[in-house]
RNA sequence: GGGCCUGUAGCUCAGUUGGUUAGAGCGCUUCUCUGAUAAGGAAGAGGUCAAUGGUUCGAGUCCAUUUAGGCCCA
């Protein structure tokens, strides 16, 4: 009932300023929802071109943090500017599903620590229970979402798990197998050997220490010759396993007889491996040379499947501790795996699983470190030993039983994407990346230096291997589909595609004998989520068409963290499967830390809660806050005080002018829909405003379509402010005038159009206060128009409403009206007080109407413009450096002082008059000088480069009169405001005081009454609310009644 | 150990092809203004532009080295 007489009597929804900003926000949520807000903005654009987006799924099993909220923001705000730019921008939602996070929660779930107890307890189960953890905090993900404004279609989200998903990465490894790029080597892991497991990076890095161990250098005598190599190591266990020795083909490497005996190592090294003996060089090469040269193995164990024991080359070699001289095994290294892999040497490990020396060797079923003496001895007593050492260095150890780790090969499966390196490259090369540093520098980088791909696992819950392996010939068979499997072995079409439904399943090869089983491995969910461009539609099972419009993305964002993650991932999969970019614009964001700038942590509790901060300050200020503070890429500490700024400065200020046009709207019961302007009528302030706003329309979308972020965030913050406290403020007896004269209306439109259009501006920063300002200015006047601000189109610059002369204009006033309110505050002359005269100096004479401005805005009469007011101001004459430095060079500095040694206006009035001047034999033309005006202390003047400003501060009774007069309307305002009277309440007005006073105050009784709406005046008694002022050394009593 | 990002006022950040007195907001002190305002305005305090060296007539800006924080990889 309330409800609607307010809105018969008002035009707009009262705007309810005791709301909280997050209950305003709820409102719009639950608009946004009762009305299909979002699926409207999709189906609305139907026929339209598409603007890709991909959202790199997170994982449900883990709750949001804060540094999802930047992503959602990023990844909100291209999504909502392209639908209003008029594409259609699907938006699947998706979950990364796999992994070995998810299994480790279900260990710790189960209590369990290690893969017996999974196969102990059941695969089937296990993988049961994973499937249920990773939806574990769904519903918080869905509420999250919502809250910070992301929209995404979450009821049909792509999720790793499923068949159809699993089935079109089965499509992919098939395509890469088929292209001969799936092949089983070895990985070399750090590995505990008493846990019989390996370790994650983040594990071994939990377990540095430093040690202290015996290290050697070790002796290879060169084939047929009298020489040896000497190389260095800290692992003496890994030498029976050697297969090779390395230098830098670049670096100088010397042949030396060094106490009867010759070696070669390289020659930086000659003081570090023989300290202070007697050196004699007899010989120099390049590392290059040395290649191929063959060796006598420290060993012989085992007859060797390749050739092997010859020098190789490799760019890592590095000079520092050592000799220069590496020795290869490429069991227990992954340098020296490369290594291996590149010269096609043989794969050697006489250590077995346990971390023993194997019974191949003569230290059968001995841990390794505890070999490490007899090897040493045993080379000693064999003369291969040149001397050893002890020696510090930070080692790992197992971070579960302090188990020195080891580095040890294991079987794995890998992409070979070294083979496509070139592609990766160039396709690289087509991603615009924000920031550019990040295609180049790192990303660039890691490609060059690309890696094949370690794409299995050892674990239960991941995307099976598709690979089936003959075990009579070994022939490898690639599935690339359900209906492949269900052929071969007549398995259920709907059989579930993990583990360990699908281990079971063989067939026979009827023509080569054997039986083809299924290799254990679950792969990388890396791949799972860089295969989603295609897999999240079943392609090419279904969707043919959907896919080839929605690839490649036209935009994705993550965190840097993501580089050689997703954004690597997407990239590897695409280029071997489409030899194309997956995405073409990427922002890649900072992360988000504590205020302190330290990373957030459980452990030290300086995690900050998302869900608290978008409660307490509302998702716009919170989302303003990641836009605006900093570019996108830049790391930001976020805290309180920091989100409070923003939502003060911008969304504060914003809604206060808003508030402030529906309050005087109502009053009036304007309808914008029902007038118009003439724009070459509308006043100079007007017409600014809508220059200001047409050009940050510009230059916001542009921006925009260049996909930054922060600097049209700051843009639309400074217009924000000078909306209010420009033209608002200055416009603002114009809204409180009687009737409804055009020059009322013509600021109300302004006001209104700026409003409005501005709320479409902002839409995709600030989506809640948008289009609450849209809704109650746009719908609440006709019910016909879109239903949201997000519907709409974005708003488009009018070119012939920008006026950058007059932008100009205005910008002199500002600086004239800043230099004046800095006397005032100078000279204590208090703005009420009125002034008869102001001089403005070397500025451009503005019309009128901007005089008027400064006038009222500085409480003067009249403002005079004069070009030559020398007796207020003094010169100071400057070489212009940027003309003056190229032309003079070192003689620039002997110029310098000598003008500043000059009478300064003696030779501003020579240069005036002649418009060059002389100094030091040389010509100076005015172009070749800087003038500056400065004030002189003599009168209440001011200047800044530009411009000088000079106030007349003689006062006059009348002047002085004046401000008494204004002094009192201040004063009855702020009492009416006290009182509690609404602004358009009228009163009766009384004072009580001497009669000097009384007839001041009745001689501008009529304009003290309209100012304060007071219908009657009365003297001699106080009536109403009363309180007193002190003007002109007497007590003013003044009552306020209504 | 390697690669990359960042470092400018107490805090958050601008700072154009190298150019004259390095700016803004927040916070602090003082003053001021105000019938839309958790607002506005002015002044003041606050700077070794992370450090060192170099190029240049001139460096916050370019180059090299170092250093602190962060990220990724060993």
């Amino acid at each position: 009932m309330e409800l609607l007489i307010y809105w018969r009597i008002f035009m707009y929804k009262k705007v309810n300023s005791d709301l909280k900003v997050t209950e305003r926000e709820e409102i719009i949520r639950e608009y946004w929802k009762e009305n299909n807000i979002f699926e409207e903005s999709i189906k609305s654009r139907e026929g339209h071109p598409f603007f890709t987006f991909f959202d790199g799924p997170p994982t449900a099993n883990g709750k949001p943090h804060i540094g999802h909220v930047i992503t959602r923001a990023m990844k909100d705000l291209f999504p909502r500017y392209k639908t209003m730019k008029g594409y259609k921008v699907l938006r699947k939602a998706g979950w990364d599903t796999h992994g070995l996070p998810v299994e480790l929660e279900v260990e710790k779930l189960l209590g369990f620590s290690g893969k017996e107890q999974i196969e102990k307890y059941g695969i089937a189960p296990f993988i049961d229970k994973c499937k249920e953890s990773v939806f574990k905090y769904e519903s918080m993900w869905e509420e999250f979402s919502e809250k910070v404004g992301f929209w995404a279609d979450m009821e049909n989200p792509y999720v790793t798990f499923h068949n159809d998903y699993i089935e079109s990465v089965w499509w992919a490894l098939k395509k890469i197998f088929d292209q001969g790029l799936l092949y089983k080597g070895h990985k070399i892991v750090p590995y505990c050997p008493r846990c019989g497991t390996p370790l994650a990076s983040h594990e071994v890095a939990q377990g540095y220490e430093d040690v202290k161990e015996r290290t050697v250098f070790v002796k290879f005598k060169i084939k047929d010759s009298d020489t040896f190599f000497m190389a260095w190591t800290t692992t003496p266990w890994t030498l029976p396993s050697n297969v090779a020795l390395a230098v830098n083909p670049t670096l100088e490497y010397v042949k030396v007889l060094v106490e009867g005996e010759k070696y070669i190592i390289a020659k930086g090294q000659i003081p570090y491996v023989f300290k202070d003996k007697e050196v004699e060089v007899l010989e120099t090469y390049l590392g290059k040379d040395l290649e191929y040269t063959e060796y006598e193995p420290l060993y012989y164990f085992k007859k060797l499947d390749k050739k092997a024991h010859f020098v190789t080359l490799a760019d890592y070699v590095a000079l520092g501790e050592g000799t220069g001289i590496v020795h290869i095994a490429p069991a227990f290294g992954q340098d020296d795996y490369l290594v291996g892999r590149r010269y096609n040497l043989p794969f050697v490990q006489y250590v077995n699983n346990k971390g023993e020396m194997t019974e191949d060797t003569i230290w059968p079923n001995t841990f390794v470190k505890d070999a490490d003496p007899m090897i040493i001895d045993d080379l000693k007593e064999r003369g291969l030993l040149y001397r050893t050492q002890m020696h510090v260095h930070s080692y790992p150890f197992c971070w579960r039983c302090h188990t020195p780790l080891i580095y040890y090969g294991r079987d794995s499966w890998f992409i070979e994407t070294t083979k496509i390196k070139d592609k990766l490259i160039e396709n690289n090369k087509h991603i615009n990346w924000i920031p550019e540093t990040i295609g180049t520098g790192r990303f660039g980088d890691w490609l060059n230096n690309v890696q094949d791909w370690v794409i299995s696992r050892n674990r239960y819950w991941g995307t099976p291997l598709p690979i089936w392996v003959n075990d009579k010939t070994g022939e490898l068979y690639c599935i690339g589909s359900v209906k492949e499997l269900h052929d071969l072995t007549g398995c259920d079409m709907n059989i579930e595609l993990h583990r360990p439904y699908i281990d079971n399943l063989t067939w026979e090869d009827k023509v080569n004998g054997g039986v083809f089983r299924r290799v254990e491995e679950v792969i990388d969910c890396w791949f799972d989520s860089g295969s989603m461009p295609f897999a999240q539609w079943h392609y090419p099972f279904e969707n043919k068409e959907l896919f080839d419009n929605q690839f490649p993305a036209d935009f994705i964002s993550e965190a840097v963290d993501q580089t050689r993650g997703w954004f690597y991932s997407l990239l590897a999969i695409s280029t071997l499967l489409f030899d194309e970019e997956a995405f073409k614009n990427c922002i890649v964001l900072g992360l988000v830390l504590d205020e302190n700038g330290q990373k957030m942590s459980k452990s030290k509790g300086n995690a900050v809660d998302p869900m608290t901060v978008l409660n307490k300050f509302g998702a716009d200020a919170t989302r303003w806050f990641f836009y605006e503070t900093s570019q996108p890429w830049v790391s930001k500490n976020i805290s309180d005080a920091a989100i409070l700024e923003g939502q003060k400065k911008y969304l504060n200020t914003l809604y206060n002018t808003y508030s402030f046009y529906v309050l005087y709207a109502n009053i009036d019961n304007f309808d914008a829909t029902k007038y118009s302007y003439d724009y070459d009528k509308l006043s100079l302030m007007d017409k600014w405003l809508l220059s200001k706003l047409n050009t940050l329309i510009k230059e916001v979308d542009e921006r925009l379509d260049r996909y930054e972020v922060a600097e049209p965030a700051r843009l639309i913050e400074t217009f924000v402010d000078e909306l209010s406290n420009w033209y608002v403020r200055r416009s603002r007896s114009r809204f409180w005038a009687k009737g409804m004269e055009q020059d009322k209306i013509d600021a109300y439109l302004v006001l209104y159009e700026t409003l409005v259009k501005l709320s479409k501006l902002i839409a995709p920063f600030s989506p809640f206060i948008a289009d609450e300002i849209y809704q109650n200015l746009v719908l609440s006047l006709n019910d016909k128009e879109l239903k949201s601000v997000h519907l709409c189109d974005y708003p488009v610059s009018n070119p012939l409403h920008i006026d950058k002369e007059l932008e100009k204009n205005m910008d002199e006033v500002l600086q004239i009206v800043v230099l004046g309110r800095a006397i005032r505050a100078q000279k204590t002359l208090k703005n009420r007080q009125p002034l008869s005269k102001m001089y403005v100096v070397g500025g451009k004479a503005l019309n009128d109407y901007y005089a008027k401005v400064i006038e009222d805005e500085l409480n003067v009469h009249e403002v005079l413009y004069s070009e030559d007011l020398d007796d207020f101001t003094s010169h100071r004459i400057k070489p212009n450096l940027k003309v003056l430095g190229p032309k003079l060079g070192k003689t620039l500095g002997e110029i310098r002082s000598t003008l500043e040694s000059m009478d300064q206006n003696a030779a501003y009035k020579t240069l005036k008059s002649n418009g060059y001047l002389d100094i030091l034999d040389l010509r100076l033309e005015e172009a070749d000088l800087l003038v500056e005006t400065l004030e002189s202390d003599e009168f209440a003047s001011m200047s800044n480069q530009k411009l000088a400003v000079v106030l007349d501060t003689n006062l006059t009774e009348e002047l002085i009169n004046e401000g008494y007069v204004r002094d009192v309307v201040s004063k009855v305002q702020s009492l009416r405001k006290e009182a509690g009277f609404e602004v358009i309440d009228h009163i009766t007005l009384s004072f009580k005081c001497s009669d000097t006073l009384a007839n001041i105050l009745k001689n501008n009784e009529e304009s003290i009454a309209s100012v304060t709406l007071a219908d009657k005046v009365v003297y001699g008694e106080t009536l109403g609310y009363t309180s007193s002022i002190e003007v002109n050394d007497e007590t003013l009593y003044i009552g306020v009644l209504k």
